[in-house]
Order: C-alpha cells, then structure tokens, then sequence
DNA sequence: CTGAAAGCGCTAACAC
DNA sequence: GTGTTAGCGCTTTCAG
C-alpha cells in the first residue's frame, strides 16, 4: 500500500502539503494540488484509517446498537438501520453494527476509540444502556425515549401524538368504541420506550371525547394475531374502529376481519401505526399514522454531527405524528350485532 | 484516556510487558501479570484501535456487504447479519455494515485498512463487486455462488440440492403436476444467484421423475402473490403440489389457496424453502427445506478467519439442503376439477 | 503558500 | 522473564 510520504515523493512536495490537500485545512497553489492529486490518483492512495484515528483522534466512524431483541420487527429495524447507514455516509461516516443486548460493546468500542459517536436502537424505559452511554466521551443518540435521557440526545416518532391523532381521527368519524392492538407481548412486558408514551396519547384523547379505549397486545404470528382481534371483540363488542400498531400483524388482523365478515372501512375502520410503505402495500391502502423510520435514523445520525462538530449540547427531537387518510377509515356505522364465528378458520 | 504508559507505570513495569499480557504472545509471570491486570483495571484501560491497527496493521473489524436492494427479504438479510456479527464476536471481531450496492465502499474500506476481512452477501450471478473485491488485499467471502467466483471464497445453501429436493418430496409423493413460486420479479431478473441454480435443480428432478415443473416469479404483497398463484393454475391447472421460495409470500399464498377452497394438504401439498423459523410461524407448520441463514452468516465469518489465520486457499462450501417433513404435504390427491373463483376476495 | 518534525498509542524486534 | 526502542502512517504545530 502506498502511503502518504509515497505520495509527497511522487508530487515532489512534503508529507504535510499532501495532508493539507487532502483536508483542505489550509490553501494550496492549484499547480501544487493538481501535483498531489495526480499522484494520489496514480498510486491509488487511501489513508490508512489507523493512522489517521491515531493522529487525530477521530475515526469517521460511528456505533450502530441495534439489539435483536425477541419479537422487534426486523422490517422497521432494518429501515432504522439504513437511514442510518445513507445519512452516515453522507457525512463521509461508516457504521460499525453492533447487535450485543448489553452494554459490553458500547465500552468496548467507546472506551478503546473506535468510533466518534454511537446510536442506540430500541431503547426501553429504564434502559441499562444509558450508563455506559453516559461514561463514553463520545455522545451518543437514542432513536427512542427513556423515563430519564440523564443528558443523553434523543429522536423518535412523537408517539404520544400519534395515539392521540389516531383516536381523534376515529373518534371524529363518530367511532364511539375503539380497540388498540399493539406489539407482541415480549415488547409489550419490555417496556419499550414508545409503548406508554402511544398508550397516554390515545387515552387521554379517549378520555377526553368521550370514546371507550380497549388496548391489548397482540402477537405476530397469524394465528396470535387473530387470536387478539377475537379477544378484543371479546372484551368490547361493539367497537368499530381500531388503530393497529404492529406491522407484522397487520394483515393477518385485515384477514381476521374479513373472515369475520366485517368490511372495511363500511362497518370498521383501521388506522395503523406503521412505515408508510407497509401502509401502501396492502390491499386496501390503510389510512396511517407514519413511522418515518428511515428519516429518524437520518436525523439520529444528523444530530450525532452536530453535536460533534459543535460540541452543541443534548437535545431531543420528537419527530411530528401525521395521519394519512386512505382506504380504511370511514363514518362510524352502527352494527346492530356483532358476528363473531369464531372456528371460520 | 489511559494509555498503556499509564498502565506500565502504574504497574511498574515496561509497556511491551503490559502489551504482552495483553496479548499473550510470550510467557509473563504471574505475579506480574497480576499487578498489571490489576493496574489495567483500576485505569479502565482499554488499547486504542487505531494505535493498534497502524502497529499491527490488523483491525479486528471486519466488514459486512449488505446491499438493501428492491425487494429482498428483510428477514432473511437479518438473520444473515444476526449470524455474521454474532459468529464475529466470538472471534473478537467486530462488523462494519456497508450497504451501497456498488464497489466504492469495498475499495475504501478495504485499501483504507479499516477491516481484515469482507464479506458480501446477496450475490448475484455476475457480480459488480467481485472485481474490487479481487483487487483487496483481504480474503473476501461470497454469501452466494456467482458464475465466477475468481478465486474469492463461497458459502452458500445448495440451492440445486434443494430443488432437487423439495420437487423429489413431491414427486415421491405422486404429485405429477407441480409449481413453482419463486422470488420476487425484481430479483428473478437482477440474477441473484440462488436462482438459477434452484431452477436448475428443480427441472432436472421434474424431467428424471417425469413431473411437469411451471416456474414463476412472485410478487411478495398479498396482491401479487395471489396473482401469482391463479397465474399458476392458469398456466397448469392440474397443479396438486408446489414448492415456494418466498417468506414474504408465503402467508398469502396459504390464504389464497384458502381461499379458492384448497386445502392444504389434503387436495394441495405445500413445501417452502425458508428459514425454519418462518415455516414454523405458520398456522399449519409448513414442510420445508431449511435456509439456515444464521448458520450459513456463521460460516461465512469462520471461512474468513480460517483464511486469516492460515492463509489457506479459497474455498466454496455449499450446506446441504434437508427437507423436514410438517404439516403441508402429502399424497397426490386426483382433484377432478379446479375450483377457481378468482374474484373470490 | 510550503516544509520539517514532533508526536498520536501501540507492537514486535532486539537486547539482556 | 523483562526492558528498550524503532517504527506503523498520519495530523498538526512551529518555522519560514
């Protein structure tokens, strides 16, 4: 491999004339540059990466904890993780993955000055990663909001909003009962940091108008989430409308419904709580509340910039709660019974 | 940060000591040892990467090529990568996630000295990347079998065995008309190099068994995987058994034979090529032909570090393919006319 | 506008 | 069994 003395040799320069060319930290000739920059070429030049993090502490690399926990939708994970991976790049950033639950690996490549910043995915209500987070000297970003940021910077959807928005959608369509379906158990008990704050939303809008809110979990599988569609009409009859938040689940809960006979939007309505384009993907384009999970990743990375380019302290970004309308959400239509068939599988 | 100054210092002993307890590379005695584990504890020392890297010129980091391209199974990409990262720890490794589909990424992390190794899934038959990863002067392993692999290491499923396979099962069976639902259209056409070498494999099966074999690419949304499916019974109505390759799918695929009053296995036998887990999640366990892509994530790490270690030669290993026997297969069925309602939804 | 040179923190000879 | 020290390849003062 050539190095940066094989370069300055080559343009008949000094090693530090390379360096500046290539950081651009300080002006060169145009004559002198277009030396540098043909022998760079020539050669085929690259930094070495070690060498450079050893000189200036700074490694262009950023941490990635993305826990692959029981249950997390890998699909909205994996959109996280590339609006993380394309905004880093456009900052000239690489993304070291890091799937370890614990906080091992956050000390381990903090500590040891391996990356310039880390990101945390999936964070919990009293997540046992913030401790090390807060040693590292490096800042770190929470795609997620804990009981205590204790200084942390924090992104995530504005959950509270979005139950909120989507009970109010309902409950303006005249929907007077309403079901919440929400995440698989596992994450339901994991105290997922978004979980409370989308179950407050769409109370207290419950409350607020008036509307009964039966909120429960509901498994992934097909028949676990079918099985969360009969347990909700169990628990209340007469709802007519039901904001879903689980991706995974969503169809199966659409063919619940079918097989139940009931048509939507015409005798209930559906509002999911999902990336836009799971929305779009069904058959019936659902009216949605958007989980921008690609642009929160974006915008973790971008505030892990500023904060290392500004020393600018902590902040935390909730990301605005919009609710599309679509194909499954209409007026409220009085059902006189609810025909439940319980074995139509 | 504490340095290994500060560490031989405090422990009263040269640096190339505490290096050498750090490494293990020459025999320390224990009291020694002792004081500068000791000293290492009490500084929460950790060696700087870059340091070491540019001493060593070794990084411990290795590098994951994930392309997020249209239409590829999220799923399966995870578990990929699940099993990458988690095979990499065991080694002291840690990853660097690049998803650009181009070679850029490789050339700059290979030539900047950032990992020791790369490894590049989702190939397909021609692949653009194989050049540059040629050109590195790291192993590189292909998860996937290109035309040419030009003397980089494979690991891949057999895929031939298994469609050899799952159409064997099937024929076996007495289906004598069988389908064959495969990836989506985007990676039927892009070349990804599972699928000729399924195809192949499946063909050659049908025509030794004397089974008619009608293979078709399948949209992943529930509407275009029932499409596929009457597309299917169009082409060859007197279909009794098929084989899918497509997670996504899958789920609707069962549905839409629900739906047409097919059951499963009784009157149409199902075999999926999938990852256990998926043909598990099923209502009815699916028969299937395991993708063992954690395992196969896994081997792709040990290969690389068998080269590392050993500077042995390239080497392609396919894992065989085992079909499991569940819930949706079983004797061929004389069905005396198709029932196709195909507004049925 | 350009050069010389002092580190950055570690590894691995080379000594003893 | 342990210590000394010369780099590894870069960045960034300090000089001019």
């Amino acid at each position: 491999m050539a190095t940066i003395d094989d370069v300055a040799k080559a343009a008949q320069v000094s090693t530090s004339t390379v360096s500046y060319v290539l950081s651009g930290k300080r002006p060169i000739s145009a004559p002198t540059k277009a030396r540098v920059e043909k022998a760079i070429k020539e050669l085929g030049y690259r930094p070495h990466a070690g060498a450079r993090a050893l000189a200036s502490s700074q490694t262009n690399v950023l941490a990635l904890i993305a826990p692959l926990r029981a249950a997390v939708n890998v699909n909205v994970i994996m959109q996280f993780v590339t609006g993380v991976v394309q905004a880093a790049r456009s900052y000239e950033y690489d993304v070291l993955l890091l799937t370890q639950e614990d906080a091992g690996g956050i000390d381990r490549v903090a500590n040891g000055s391996m990356v310039d910043a880390v990101i945390a995915m999936d964070v919990e209500e009293d997540d046992e990663r913030i401790p090390a987070l807060q040693a590292a000297r490096q800042p770190a970003i929470l795609i997620g909001l804990p009981r205590d940021s204790g200084g942390l910077s924090c992104v995530d959807l504005d959950f509270h909003a979005a139950g909120t928005q989507a009970v109010r959608h309902l409950a303006a369509l005249g929907h007077k009962h309403i079901g919440l379906l929400g995440s698989d158990h596992a994450v339901w008990e994991r105290h997922t940091s978004f979980l409370e704050r989308l179950l407050t939303g769409a109370r207290s809008e419950a409350t607020q108008r008036k509307v009964e809110l039966t909120a429960l979990p509901c498994a992934s599988s097909e028949v676990g989430a079918k099985a969360a569609v009969d347990e909700m009409f169990a628990q209340s009859p007469r709802i007519t409308g039901i904001v879903v938040h689980n991706e995974q689940a969503l169809p199966h809960i659409m063919a619940r419904l079918r097989e139940l006979s009931l048509s939507v939007p015409e005798e209930i309505s559906v509002v999911a709580l999902c990336p836009q384009d799971v929305a779009l993907a069904q058959p019936i384009p659902l009216t949605s509340v958007d989980l921008p999970a690609v642009s929160i990743g974006r915008a973790a990375v971008e505030m892990a910039m500023s904060r290392l380019s500004s020393e600018q302290p902590a902040e935390t970004r909730l990301v605005a709660a919009v609710l599309t309308e679509r194909g499954t959400t209409a007026p409220a239509h009085k059902r006189s019974a609810r025909v439940m068939r319980p074995n139509s599988l």
